[in-house]
DNA sequence: ACACCAGCTGCAACCGATTGCACACTGCCA
DNA sequence: TGGCAGTGTGCAATCGGTTGCAGCTGGTGT
């Protein structure tokens, strides 16, 4: 059995009080005591339970974590950086994975609500007004996705989206194919936004295909879609996607990027490895973890703080093999 | 501010010993009674506080998850099957990531002791005095690591080497490298230990290389080791260092299967997606961690039970563009 | 009519911490 | 010597649940 506070207490011969205040306001308690409580802890090995604290102070050092799906590599590097980040902070996280489901995704951060001071919920897949429900309940911070009076960090997709295609009119593309993500993806919407702005501003056209599902098998079924469309560049959904989409035009014998430029975005691992390594927009997957669990230790630690403070990261273009000129 | 059990009996007019017994005993409770009592926790929206009952019942509903590192695919293929088996039972999964140290995970276990039930530990690099330490405080199940008097889930190494060498012997290669994953995983010595018996038993050769990290980078570090021992066939730690064992190779000019067969362990999803697609040992990720769970969860509520507990499952050799016959 | 039993329910103690308040002690000044 | 501030400690209440025990009720057996 673990040693209590008593435990402490009784070995360093004070009261429990005293033990509390020893470890959590050191100031308070005389310098002597605080050596016996000190040992006290040493001997016994003993550390504070987190619930018990919890149910006092309201605070527990727990936050939660939601996912759509712990597979896709972007989701797990930004779990990486959420919980480097707490672990800094003494701070445990809870991981839940919805499986890309919308309402698994409220009735988990129901649940994780009651056992954690707060929650990243990530690539949410629900509405904006259930969002604002499950919000009012507890502190929610956003990752990949912008929602009004809800704090976050996103991405700027339509900047991202311009760096791709400016490469690709560069190169002398002016068919440009896009594959969509799932329908209620707000970065399918986000990133279909920004092609859209994009191409008008460079006098290209787009040829939206999909919404396809955002994984290796939803570029497969994509690509004979986008080579129908004549495009001879493509900006897909995601790495993922844009991988599964590279082996079927392999298959099929249509050669990357002579006859078709491909461009993905997170920028994955995967992707530097794929052949042809693949162009994409490279999102800091790690840094929105660790920027979420900021702003939201900072939201616990003063809840009346600017509730709608959003930061937005950049994407930055990496060109790789798997985009070239237009071939003539 | 959330209901409590106190709420629940004022609305249903009950006391809260009711209430607290119409949730956890329901046959203890009138008909009449518990459906009041469940009208008010519907119309509350009341969730039970899993700390406060965890104070008493030393029973939190919580487990923990220990794996070197989220990004590798392989973990996190276990940590989703813990993850989806562990919400069937209606428990949370905390989820910590040791980053390869050894020193991390005996300290991160230790924390997270007292706050979960139990914990699933998976290929801990740790030595087995460290781990038995560990595992007299704590419910601890092992995953990808077998360890004398530790319940856990490991994987039959030995045979799946077998595998991998009948099929390359039957390919005609004779000589076979092997490239050895870090020095403190128990994997890399059963499966070198697999290996040799293996060649042995095939009258073929081995040359080990190594040891190098578990991953992308630790594949194209070996490549140039493997070329020069001059073995026509390669055996990975796992399938992280296959695929980039696969592009040093190929910037090297050196054709895979033609002048060098590759087998990795694991099939990751990216293996099937590389080019050549990687034959390899497929180990049942999601499945070892369901079990893991099954056999925590089992542990706990009966602890006296079997504590030795262990499972063993088999890979399956996957064959796929990566290996072919020998070059004469 | 009385004892007895079973089935429900409530009281109160408890889990392991935190914290407001009161009290004890010291030293200093008048 | 008395008063007073300041420091350090302990008492007891509290958080949100669970659970042993006792009490109440109504029905049954004799």
């Amino acid at each position: 059995m673990a040693a209590t506070l008593r435990d402490v207490a009784r070995v360093a011969g004070v009261s429990a009080s005293t033990v509390s205040r020893a470890l959590t306001v050191p100031g308070m308690v005389n310098a002597a005591t605080r050596a016996r409580v000190a040992a006290a802890v040493e001997q016994l090995g003993y550390e504070p339970n987190r619930a018990a604290r919890g149910l006092i102070t309201g605070r527990t050092g727990t936050i939660g974590l939601v996912v759509p799906d712990l597979a896709n590599p972007f989701f797990s590097s930004v779990t990486k950086g959420v919980q480097a980040r707490a672990r800094r902070s003494d701070v445990a996280v809870f991981v839940a994975d919805t499986d890309e489901d919308a309402a698994a995704e409220v009735s988990l951060v129901r649940t994780l609500s009651k056992q954690v001071d707060g929650i990243v919920l990530c690539s949410p897949r629900a509405g904006d007004e259930d969002l604002r429900a499950i919000t009012s309940d507890t502190n929610v911070v956003l990752v990949n996705r912008a929602a009004d009076g809800i704090p976050g960090v996103s991405y700027d997709n339509e900047d991202g989206m311009r760096q791709a295609v400016a490469h690709l009119v560069a190169l002398g593309h002016r068919k440009i194919a896009w594959v969509a993500g799932p329908a209620t993806s707000w970065s399918t919407e986000h990133r279909g936004f920004g092609l859209r702005n994009a191409v008008d501003k460079y006098r290209a056209k787009l040829a939206p295909v999909g919404n396809f599902a955002p994984t290796y098998e939803g570029g497969m079924a994509a690509a004979d879609q986008v080579v129908a469309t004549g495009a001879t560049a493509v900006v897909t959904y995601n790495d993922l996607v844009a991988i599964g989409l590279l082996a079927r035009l392999h298959a099929r014998g249509i050669d990357v990027p002579r006859d078709l430029s491909v461009v993905g975005v997170d920028d994955i691992a995967m992707s530097g490895m794929a052949r042809p390594a693949l162009t994409t927009i490279r999102l800091p997957k790690q840094e929105a973890g660790r920027i979420a669990v900021d702003l939201l230790l900072t939201l616990l630690a003063d809840p009346d703080q600017a509730v709608d403070t959003r930061t937005t990261l950049r994407g930055e273009l990496v060109v790789r093999a798997s985009t070239g000129p237009k071939n003539p």
